[in-house]
DNA sequence: CGAAAAGTTGATCTACATCAACGTGCGTGG
DNA sequence: CCACGCACGTTGATGTAGATCAACTTTTCG
């Protein structure tokens, strides 16, 4: 078996070294970005409700997201909503649908968000100068693919609850790996009605489960701020598969110590 | 006999010529294929259940799909499942499971299945030689996410009705780009309960929800055969969004002036 | 300070799940 | 060639997670 020791010190680091860029991909987008950093331009801001990305157009740039939340969305002609993903500080906005004809989804800014945009049209030639950016940019959109994977899995075949907790527990571990989470909180912009329409719920039960998950002691979420009281209890309602996210982070010892617990129920 | 449909006649392939492979992604997986064409080492042979690509594990070679159908999926430790996506004749299998370190779903065959196997380790090579090769890649994948999101918001937000119209007319598409489709019926060697785990509902409310279907005259699914009745209607119910994969098809009369009828409609 | 956005709460309804049979085609081995 | 078994489909009865509706409260923000 590969990589189950790479939770230790920080081998990441060091292999990461010794291997070409799409093989070391052992993070979020966030690292990865580091490839493309000498893309960024001058930091800018947009104000919440912004979109960077919009369905049925072309995309002429691309966009690193230094600060602020975004949400991948799809909306159906009726009203209906659904959310893809989330998109954090670190995460870029607009490969898929530069390298596709026309975005197939929008991307709107939930907060007050810093990007730096480059514009799509020198990828290409950044592809030929540097072949290691378009297998950057791959991996990125596999990971992406992956994320929205396990997203389906989440609305297909999870309770509510059960939902929720795996969200939480995927937000954190993104934020977390960039360091843009504490151990039990972080703040996370995203309203009732917005989760509601991620979680393929209604509003009313995405409150109620919310209500559910803080009686049992779990996580509790008060206006912006996330709090998890019991992580492996969390884990363990969020059904969480290690292998998704786990070996690609640097693990505290708590979060380690999390998993073997988990690990070590007969369940 | 497989691959009947890919070559002669295509307009396909005197586009493919004129322009860059990113841009001629005029098509699903099938044609971006034919820039890995002379990846394809002899064709070989695989029992219906076998395993693509696992879970868990890495990816030792990429497979191009020459005949019979596959699916994607994610197992939960429970036994539940969620199917991401069926794999049609043209596809790839293994690109975004060879760029992250090992596969985050299995893929496994749900007919005999023909294949063509190229080992991943030389794709980092040929990426060099051939930068074009990467975008083509990329391109796949960006497709792939495309297709999963779409499977996400039919999971998370339209009924059981809807989302079997949309998928059959989503496979249908597929297949007629390919040329494995005819105009009103298609082989779908797909049991009502692989349907009901890709659709995230009950065997039961499947085959309901079929019935609801024949009965209204939409489509119909004998055994493996599917049989569309009435593709405007099945269009409408499905809530199509035209731009998913039109542009990307040579329409044939009848196909646009359904989608036609269909944008003609106030709704 | 007023209005809109976000969150709370209870009553009611329904789409879909679950359970439990039974039918049917078909491949395999005797 | 039959028959047995099994995978797949069909059908009804019943249960429930979650939707919908309809207030009302609290926070946010211009």
């Amino acid at each position: 078996m590969f990589q189950s020791n790479e939770g230790e010190s920080s081998p990441i680091t060091q292999e990461a070294r010794a291997t070409p860029v799409c093989r070391r991909g052992h993070s979020v987008d966030g690292l990865a970005t580091t490839d493309l950093q000498f893309l960024a331009g001058r930091a800018e801001i947009m104000p919440k409700g912004q979109l960077l990305e919009s369905e049925g157009w072309p995309q002429k740039e691309i966009y690193v997201v230094k600060d602020g939340w975004a949400m991948r969305h799809k909306d159906l002609p009726d009203g209906r909503r659904q959310v893809l993903d989330f998109v954090l500080p670190g995460d870029l906005v607009g490969v898929e649908a530069g390298a596709l004809q026309r975005a197939d989804h929008t991307v709107t800014a939930l907060t007050d968000i810093v990007v730096s945009r480059f514009p799509f049209q020198r990828i290409e030639d950044l592809i030929r100068e540097h072949p290691r950016v378009a297998t950057a940019l791959l991996w990125i959109a596999a990971r992406q693919r992956a994320v929205v994977a396990e997203h389906l899995v989440d609305v297909g075949r999870r309770s509510g609850v059960e939902r929720i907790a795996h969200l939480v527990v995927e937000l954190w571990l993104r934020l977390k790996t960039r360091g843009l989470a504490a151990e039990h909180t972080f703040r996370m912009p995203v309203t009732q009605d917005t989760l509601a329409d991620a979680l393929g719920l209604s509003v009313v039960h995405v409150y109620r489960c919310l209500r559910e998950l803080a009686r049992a002691g779990l996580v509790e979420k008060n206006r912006e701020m996330v709090t998890i009281r019991d992580l492996p209890g969390l884990l363990e309602v969020a059904g969480f598969e290690a292998a998704y996210l786990t070996d690609v982070l640097p693990m505290s010892d708590e979060m380690a110590e999390a998993f073997a617990r988990l690990g070590a129920k007969p369940t």
